[in-house]
DNA sequence: CTGTTAGCGCCTTCAG
DNA sequence: CTGAAGGCGCTAACAG
């Protein structure tokens, strides 16, 4: 059954005048006289008139929405991200098409034809742990339609990007495990592609190098993000030979995980291993011990992201400088670090 | 500047064909020469063709886009029932239009416009712990475009709902309690005007009964789900003459805030006071101790909400039966109400 | 101030 | 099998 819309012939005819009438009234773009306008103005409020912004967009080009591609849904970072992206979009009436991609390159691949058939007018993006191809952001570049990505960046296209001082934070957060004594220090890494892993683990090395502490290859696991192999990585670690006493892990799921295992290990957070994540995700607060982790601005990345992006819509491509905006993430101090009085 | 989008004038102009030929063989709902299809085929790929979906809405009246309305996006509840609602629409073909309305009733209408204004084919509802009114969804229902309501749904307006068995969960939580010795149960209430708090409170209430204990109206504390005042509520509840030495709270948030000022205030978990909470959001598992809780299927709820949505499209309004589809919400034990051996 | 006309991109008749 | 013509809802010229 097709929906009972109002259009403005709707309007023209009830009223008996002419549809350019009723349209300018409506848009308030061009003189109407004020009774008419009255008129057309309190019938459509009544008849709940919506403008099709289809056949709108089918004249200016333009659609008015803004497409968000998000890596997942499953910890509290991207929906975060979102509210803030949403405020900044609806403040300038955008809407926005979200799609998740459940971490996978191919949904990734299918969302983004989704945002190129529903001609959005710009989108913004992180890429999944699996996306080493990026033609499929490309053709959006060769479209003209503007891109800003976050957090997950791609850098061989040069676009805007919002991201955190990953490499100072993760130096600071080592250099706090350190601080606190600890000398073997075990990273549990993200994926290389991300350049998110990749500076979090220059951040740990520089950390290390800079306070004469060799960098053991064997403290740095390289984990996919999923928490399956987690298990087997901190038992390593723990019962190494000369084990560790303290882990700084790239994100705080895997941080928690960890802290899981070393628990049921016996082993005591922190006086034998401090355990710093990266995030603050919901639910690290409240973690036993709540986590020592490095917050960032998650809100404020959305927005950043958004207005950034809404800045390209509209400029000829040359004017797109590929900014790189770098938001402050700060570290947190709490219980698996530093034990407050009780 | 307008993006470089590529039409079937284009294509029809590049091969000197008819746009009526081009069109033909790029829907394929009717007879082309094998030869010219080929071609065309060919360069629409080459060209990075899309369908304008703006332009085809306006003849078929249809959007192919679904618009979800959520009530916040703090906590893991609604994104995850994104994931089940988007991954069911994908599958079908329909993108989705997501709003948050930061638990804001002006929000919520603001947004029920903006899929107004978007032609959504329908929408997925659920509404603000604000919402009284529901004046801005029963334009959607005279405009016949379909709505089901989820989780916090609206019990004026008869469409599909789905719901989980808020009473019976509720119920049992409380008996899980009371099995435990529990006598003083206090319940941290949700907002009234919310169907599910007023369900999980009957059940509360109805548990207490049937074990023969009386319902103390001093224990039925009223919050918000704002956290701000949990706190006092707390403190009133251990202070009591006759304290408390349980506590049925409303969702999972208010119930491990609970939980931190119980500890704070030097009291055991669950040896003084056993906590059970609501919906087993991310985190809840590991806060300290692990929070007995409801879990509800998050994305089965999402899924299945979609499903009946997409049911209800193309179908005339007399056939919208006001079917309510009830999910199972299972107890699921932990720490905080039975200590597991360390 | 108002009506008429054309056209956005596409699909669906209707004629060949 | 293919081309031409009309129209979806709306706005932007162009005339009055």
């Amino acid at each position: 059954m097709k929906s009972d819309q109002i259009t403005i012939v709707d309007i023209a005819n009830e009223l008996n005048i002419s549809k350019s009438t009723v349209s300018r009234a409506l848009t308030g773009h061009a003189n109407v006289k004020a009774e008419t306008r009255q008129k057309i103005l309190e019938l459509a409020e009544k008849l709940d008139y919506q403008r099709n912004m289809q056949s709108l967009s089918l004249i200016t080009n333009k659609t008015n929405t803004i497409g968000i591609v998000l890596p997942e849904f499953s910890t509290s970072f991207f929906p975060q991200v979102v509210v803030g992206a949403q405020e900044e979009a609806s403040k300038h009436g955008y809407s926005v098409l979200i799609s998740q991609c459940n971490e996978s390159y191919a949904t990734e691949v299918a969302n983004a034809k989704v945002m190129l058939a529903n001609r959005v007018d710009g989108v913004m993006v992180s890429l999944t742990k699996e996306t080493l191809n990026y033609d499929h952001w490309k053709v959006f570049i060769r479209k003209k339609i503007p891109i800003v990505f976050f957090n997950r960046v791609c850098n061989e296209i040069m676009v805007p990007k919002v991201v955190v001082n990953d490499y100072d934070a993760a130096f600071h957060a080592v250099e706090h495990l350190i601080s606190l004594g600890r000398r073997r220090i075990a990273h549990l890494a993200g994926p290389r592609q991300l350049s998110i892993s990749q500076k979090r683990l220059n951040g740990y090395c520089d950390a290390l190098t800079k306070h004469g502490i060799p960098i053991d290859q064997d403290l740095i696991i390289d984990s996919d993000l999923s928490l399956n192999k987690i298990k087997m990585f901190v038992k390593f670690l723990v019962e190494l030979e000369n084990p560790i006493d303290g882990i700084f892990a790239v994100n705080d799921p895997t941080a928690i995980e960890a802290m899981q295992i070393i628990k049921k290990m016996n082993k005591r957070i922190p006086e034998d291993i401090a355990v710093v994540g990266f995030s603050d995700n919901y639910g690290s607060s409240f973690a036993e011990p709540s986590l020592t982790t490095v917050a960032q601005p998650v809100r404020e990345i959305g927005k950043t992201a958004m207005e950034l992006l809404l800045g390209l819509i509209g400029k000829d491509m040359e004017e797109w400088k590929p900014i790189i905006r770098t938001m402050e993430a700060k570290l947190m101090v709490r219980d698996s670090t530093v034990r407050s009085g009780a």
